[in-house]
DNA sequence: CCCGGCGTTAATGCAC
DNA sequence: GTGCATTAACGCCGGG
């Protein structure tokens, strides 16, 4: 197996267990699980706050806005912050390579 | 014009303003203000929830284990099982019709 | 099943035939095949153009241009051929309507 | 400026051109528009054969075929065998781990 | 030579 | 159900 993996790659102590038996539904699931669950915990906050923003669209929307311009707005603001921050990561190279850190 | 628009399309109670001014920096202008911040500020929980799952990924492979194993799991567990097993039957009778098992 | 399949939705005809054996292996099995390999012959030629674009740039960048700014150009020239007019007056007076001029 | 390009940083061979006359609007305009034109050229190709596939998908979705589980045969066949068994036993050793068989 | 970031492309979900 | 907007996966690229 190219790849290394949680369960058969690292030296195994326990000589008794069956073949590649391993962490299988022990520690290390347990380690799985608790990744996944959070990953999943996470995701479902995520989908809370885009049901939230398409709730505002719709009230948008309701009340005789359009919502495509106001995405494209919405998206210009964003690169406007992004274009200053840009200078401002260039402004911290330039510093770098002067030893000025 | 076509699409209805917050500024143009009501009736215009003042018939004493001067050409264009409507709403425009009124009263409109603040509530799409409004609006526009209060998805921004959505979508920047939103952007944080993101880079939170992100740092989990990092962290599960750097212990070890496969983040594209992890995201089909996770995938899995949001799949209907009745929906899961239809496609899997899909996909092996597929495979099957090819000469592939 | 919920969903439609070639191979065990239609009516079948042949009484004799085992349970579900359907047409795997037999016509519809070649019809499957026929439209896997005409993609995928269809998927070679377009990942001989992409090669042949990256050549290009490979090209281009041995001379002294630089790729990325050649591929903003293009997205740029891609862009103005699309700009629609009305979307452009309405996006013109929310940002009034924001001070945003 | 850090990075190389065709219009200024070669060496000035007409030591009587305006300051930054380069070759804007000269040679290496010209090249660059090749440049540019050879791969827009390209990029409609490949558009075109997208298209293509795009309409088996439609013709095969019409015949009764499931697109989905199409591209993923076609996924299959473009993956190495070996590692394709690798990904499959990865994954079933994880749900293992989580008690999903 | 590996890795993380980025740009492109495919897949999913939503609105009409 | 179809087209579109968002989101996720993939592959390339430059830097360490």
């Amino acid at each position: 197996m190219a790849k290394t993996n949680k369960f058969f790659d690292e030296d195994e102590e326990d000589g008794n267990m069956g073949h590649n038996s391993g962490d299988v539904g022990g520690i290390a699931g347990k380690r799985l699980l608790s990744i996944i669950e959070r990953i999943e915990r996470l995701e479902e906050e995520k989908k809370g706050l885009s049901d939230d923003i398409k709730d505002i669209y719709t009230e948008a929307k309701g009340t005789g806005f359009d919502a495509k311009t106001i995405k494209r707005i919405i998206k210009d603001r964003k690169k406007d912050k992004e274009k200053l921050e840009e200078e401002e990561s260039l402004y911290e190279l330039y510093k770098s390579a002067l030893g000025m850190l």
